[in-house]
DNA sequence: CTTAGCACTCCCGCTTCCTGAGTGCCAGGG
DNA sequence: CCCTGGCACTCAGGAAGCGGGAGTGCTAAG
């Protein structure tokens, strides 16, 4: 960790602040007449050239002002940045928008919305796995003869459904009676156990089980394997604030960047990085390292359900953000979300 | 309606088509080496003219070639346009993709990934009102005393669910009464009926009906609030293709275009107004109506499930396009769905 | 009616020049 | 020893100037 001097330390966080507000490399007389220094742009000078020789800044040209680097953002963020608690005004509209809503997956997808609004740039969220929940019920409705609706419940209220068509035809009464038998076996265990016991059930032979309840592991089966294949477990909005940064306007990034948010891969891992920490994480360009992302910072907050992590809420904007802003809002939301969740959850 | 003489046309399709492929204005002379015109420079000039001053195509500048102008591409699409059929190979490669999903639900929402890949354009795709469809069954399932879950499933395998608060707890039993008579009442309805039923049955008195009925309703109600609300009959995929234009690399217009994927407000009225006709309908530029859509064109096809018009799909790219690789594309697209919706439909 | 020829226009890319912002260094002063 | 004013130097970026080339419109002859 790089030490700096209180005034080398006040210079690069003015220097920031302002690279950060107007975008133009700053260079010794502005910084000094904009954050009001006490000292002259010749020793500022001085100043900006042992910051640049730790690598904090650099000249974009020679006779340009400085920029930060990366490393830069990283130190302001580490050791410079005042997280100030935004103002209860600010809270208090971010309450708002967890009022109107109330289905759960509702409510969390609309957060990436959210967020994209209040801070202008692209709001990102990871929804929930429904792995660790709890399995409810399971209901097989006849649509005709060869095509049957499978509807399954979980305990928080998600539900999973598929149609499929079974080799033979069943009866709504035999339907029932698979329904039952099914239900009654997997009461009360999560979605991750019933999974991998059907999966288990359907390998072995089909001798030692009733037909109509292997009919049944089949059918309950494909739901998942429905899920597993057209699941979205991201969501990505205001991606379009991103057009407006000059920053990111290189067409071919931009195409990289926007291929990422529609892949969805590369974020996914990123976000699921984030979760095993607690609090806000930040990733200062290529820290996030993926290619795609090398231009922006992507501010992340897990959120709980009952004390329990379950996704994460975040932002991606250029790198040249107001991160105590961007900061401030991503945790305040992702706690407001922890708690309509776990009230919901609590009934 | 312009009409031309056989050689002016013949110069219009072979411009029009020449700038297509390159985006370059084009120039007398070029045109007849690339098109292998038998006359010479001077003569295409005169007709040049001649279909400048009809208004088909305009010089950017002085000493530049010509380029189209909307209602040249107009004129291209309604009368130069040989829509020559897809090789059977691309119906092929088509097919194969129609095969792999089974779920309507899923399989409509593919098709717009599907387009915007083998046109390298954006593709969208306007789902199916629900509100034809029939009513199957309703279900209410406690999730907890003061929770349940309601499921609202439609005969063509949909289904719709909301988890909703009661004002007092009910017992499975109750839930159970309540959903057998709702399930008499409107059995064979369609849901825009049921929907249209409940807010009358809702305004009336609730003395003339049992409480547990009244409940039923209120609590049905509220799925199809759910579903206005949270809808999104549109979607849209390969945005990002859309980056590697030159002609769409303005910032500004960028913006709005992206903006409008988003609000979708406007896409959805221009696709519900090509779902009354029949057949292809293509927008160039200006004459979708919308600002933010004035650079490009949108090709579209309604597609039906059992004879009936159900939604559209369609392409958005510049106005420079392979018009006659898109159409047939995009019919073809629309047509092999209907048959997949209306194949699985029919069981 | 076509076509060759020709004068004309004007974008584009190239260079040149200049200006202004900003730096690095040095030498003097607290 | 550190700060500061001064000064020479650098360099991006805009303005101006300058062909070259592509393309046009017009005219006159075949």
């Amino acid at each position: 960790m790089v030490s700096l001097t209180p005034r080398a330390e006040r210079l690069l966080k003015a220097l920031i602040e302002q690279y950060i507000a107007d975008g133009q490399p700053v260079g010794s007389r502005t910084l000094v007449k904009q954050a009001g220094l006490e000292f002259s742009p010749a020793t500022v000078r001085n100043i900006m050239s042992d910051l640049e020789e730790l690598g904090l800044i650099r000249s974009p040209h020679t006779s340009a002002g400085r920029v930060p680097t990366e490393r830069g953002y990283r130190f302001f963020v580490n050791t410079l940045l005042a997280v100030k608690p935004l103002n209860t005004q600010d809270v208090a509209s971010l309450e708002d928008r967890f009022l109107a809503d109330q289905d759960p997956q509702q409510l969390i997808e609309s957060v990436s919305g959210l967020l994209s609004q209040v801070t202008r740039l692209a709001g990102i969220v990871r929804v929930p796995r429904r792995a660790g929940v709890g399995f409810l019920q399971l209901d097989f409705l006849a649509l005709s003869p060869t095509r049957v609706l499978v509807i399954l419940v979980a305990q928080d209220g998600q539900v999973m459904n598929r149609v499929i068509h079974p080799k033979r035809p069943y009866s709504p009464a035999e339907l029932q009676q698979a329904a039952n038998v099914f239900n009654g076996a997997y009461s009360g265990r999560s979605l991750e156990e019933v999974r991998r016991s059907l999966v288990k059930a359907l390998r072995r032979d089909s001798e030692d089980m009733q037909q109509i309840l292997r009919s049944a592991v089949e059918m309950a089966h494909q739901v998942f394997a429905g899920e597993e294949r057209g699941e979205q477990p991201l969501f990505v909005s205001g991606e379009s604030n991103l057009l407006a940064f000059p920053e990111l306007s290189d067409t071919e990034k931009l195409r990289r960047l926007f291929d990422a948010f529609t892949a969805k891969q590369d974020l996914l891992h990123l976000l699921d990085q984030s979760m095993v920490s607690q609090g806000v994480q930040i990733f200062i360009g290529a820290e996030s390292g993926y290619e795609a992302l090398e231009s922006c910072s992507v501010v992340t907050a897990p959120y709980e359900v009952d004390g329990q992590v379950v996704g994460t809420v975040g932002v991606i904007g250029p790198k040249r953000m107001s991160y105590d802003r961007v900061i401030s809002i991503v945790d305040v939301t992702a706690r407001l979300l922890s708690g309509a969740l776990s009230h919901g959850q609590a009934g």
